[in-house]
DNA sequence: ACATTCATCCAAAGCGCTTTGAAAAACGAT
DNA sequence: ATCGTTTTTCAAAGCGCTTTGGATGAATGT
């Protein structure tokens, strides 16, 4: 069932039967009625392509993933993420269109969706401290929100992040505070915007206390389990261990754990445990208690503000950049506690 | 820059123009090359929403993904799914339409898919044992693919499956065959077709040996970290504990393993886990050598050959419904030991 | 020389919707 | 009745592409 062939049916122009639909005011009331029941009467739904054509507008937002054999952006935020951005595009009939390319094609992936009009706008993510994208889109015209930040960009954009910097001092202060002074970091790649501000934040709470950094405590890379597994137990077989490890996520802090247990010490008592806790559905930090003390802050609210950023956006509803810094909530756990005495 | 300001700028008309890119024979090659050169030099792509209209293809492929108050359909697996899916959709022109909707909504929006005209075809995620997706698929003539498969459903269609009862049975043989005897069963729902499989293997083999089958050792909830803790630290607290357990996927297992090193237990002497390991890019089971003992599947090729399959179906290089069943690969890490001598 | 084929190109129709500009109908006031 | 105004409806022109059904001219055959 298209357009004409209802309107046929109701004797009534395409025109009339269109307005009725998307309700616009030069339509009779009951001839509204008689439309929207006929419509449902006969289940029509009009055709998105065709709709998008005489509009120009697409009604679907662009993730554009790459994929590279290196190391892998399909992070593990990802689905939650897209979960709260989905949940706010469903709200205004919006949908999501996600491009795979690998990482050496993604400015053309870019500059395809903008030239090919095939999305509305698109969300940047995990922006590198510098990054490419951003002046690309800015040159292409395409509406586009950034989760996260990229700290050397010149011009102004808009974007939502967590206070990544304040979430890590504030952990390397709750552990300075019980008195740890060997404070490991296990970061994500530095060249990650996000990794870069946490390690300043533990970089800035250390310093402010006097305590001297020690590189072969810092490590960044890939936030895997056996990453944070591997890297742990190599600082605690060496001499003058850490008592405490600061990880980038719970995955690398399980495998922080794994290594502490193995070696028969005790989390939270021999060795401390602190990480950043996306609030992932599906891998949750204990149910009510947490097991790891965390700063916390929930991906999937991010994922659902940056899209509603995006639609006033594009629907003109904002002008010019808007930003929104989030504070992380510490969560106190049972991976924490004083440091050991020796 | 459109095709019409293309071809004026060429002095050819649009026909000769779209022919000449879009590869069809009757063009000299002198002029499609001169297309081909003069549509690179002013970075000229067509239309996506036009393209979609004149030839009735979107070159999209739908996912729907149902989001619940009651518990996450935003699985772990997802990601990883999408990122295979979506190379093997970038090979051919493609990507991917994801649609976060209400589970009450989840039949209208395969409705809204196949009326609107909007991708050409979809995967189907998650199949439950009785799965009404199917049928209603059917009965909407939209292509699709299922990864996993519906027991309950009595028309034939398309799937790719791991065989989750093999998988589960071989796994629970492995246990048997060192010597254990109360062998617990962490699975997802049971209403899932894979958790019903492996279930269903887990009991065979049982059964095989006869081994009775204790209710107090088989729990089916959500794959977290803390059901799996949970379960575990309540069976290896109660009489008769398990010596082994069985673990849906490596997250409910990193829960095991707390469980059971909390206890002051060693994983691999004291109590043995064998879990299934979708080998997802960014939760690995170890670097080379696997911490956990494992049935492996990939998970992302599982959605690169998916994807295929559908694109296969979508271009009538197939007919009819096709079936590919894979067999995981056992492998043997550090979580497994003979059973203990009491 | 002419008819016939073939290679190459084009004008125009169509995909199914929205939207412009105008007409028809209904209404109220004279 | 008549005129102006408002409400309601419609025909037709896009949106930017693909594709059908010729047209044109060159090449071939007799």
């Amino acid at each position: 069932m298209n357009l004409r062939e209802l309107s046929d049916l109701l004797g009534l122009s395409q025109t009339t039967v269109s307005r009725a639909l998307n309700g616009y005011p030069e339509v009779k009331e009951a001839t509204r009625i008689r439309v929207a029941e006929a419509a449902l009467a006969h289940n029509y739904q009009p055709n998105t392509r065709a709709k998008s054509l005489a509009t120009g507008r697409t009604m679907s937002i662009g993730h554009v993933i790459p994929l590279s054999n290196q190391h892998e952006m399909v992070n593990l935020v990802f689905s939650d993420f897209i979960a709260g951005a989905g949940e706010a595009y469903a709200r205004e009939g919006y949908d999501m269109r996600v491009s795979v390319v690998d990482d050496s094609q993604e400015a053309a992936a870019y500059e395809r969706l903008a030239n090919t009009g095939t999305v509305d706008g698109v969300i940047v993510h995990g922006p590198l401290v510098n990054d490419a994208r951003i002046p690309l889109l800015q040159k292409l015209g395409l509406p586009f929100v950034v989760h996260g930040r990229s700290s050397n960009c010149p011009t102004p954009y808009s974007w939502l992040d967590v206070n990544n910097r304040s979430a890590f001092l504030r952990a390397t202060d709750f552990l300075l505070d019980l008195g740890h002074t060997r404070i490991a970091l296990i970061n994500g790649f530095e060249q990650m915007d996000f990794a870069m501000r946490r390690r300043a934040g533990y970089a800035d709470a250390l310093s402010a206390r006097g305590v001297a950094l020690d590189p072969s405590l810092t490590h960044a890379f890939e936030m895997t389990e056996p990453f944070g597994y591997a890297k742990t137990a190599q600082m605690l077989d060496a001499d003058n261990p850490p008592t405490a490890v600061i990880a980038s996520s719970l995955i690398p802090a399980m495998g922080v754990r794994r290594a502490v247990e193995e070696r028969g010490l005790v989390v939270g008592k021999d060795v401390s445990i602190i990480c950043f806790d996306d609030a992932l559905s599906y891998l949750p930090n204990g149910e009510g208690s947490p097991i790891f003390t965390a700063t916390r802050s929930s991906v999937r609210n991010a994922g659902r503000r940056c899209g509603e950023m995006l639609m006033d956006q594009i629907a003109g509803r904002t002008t010019g950049p808007v930003h929104e810094l989030w504070e992380a909530e510490l969560v106190v756990g049972g991976s924490t506690g004083p440091a050991p005495t020796r």
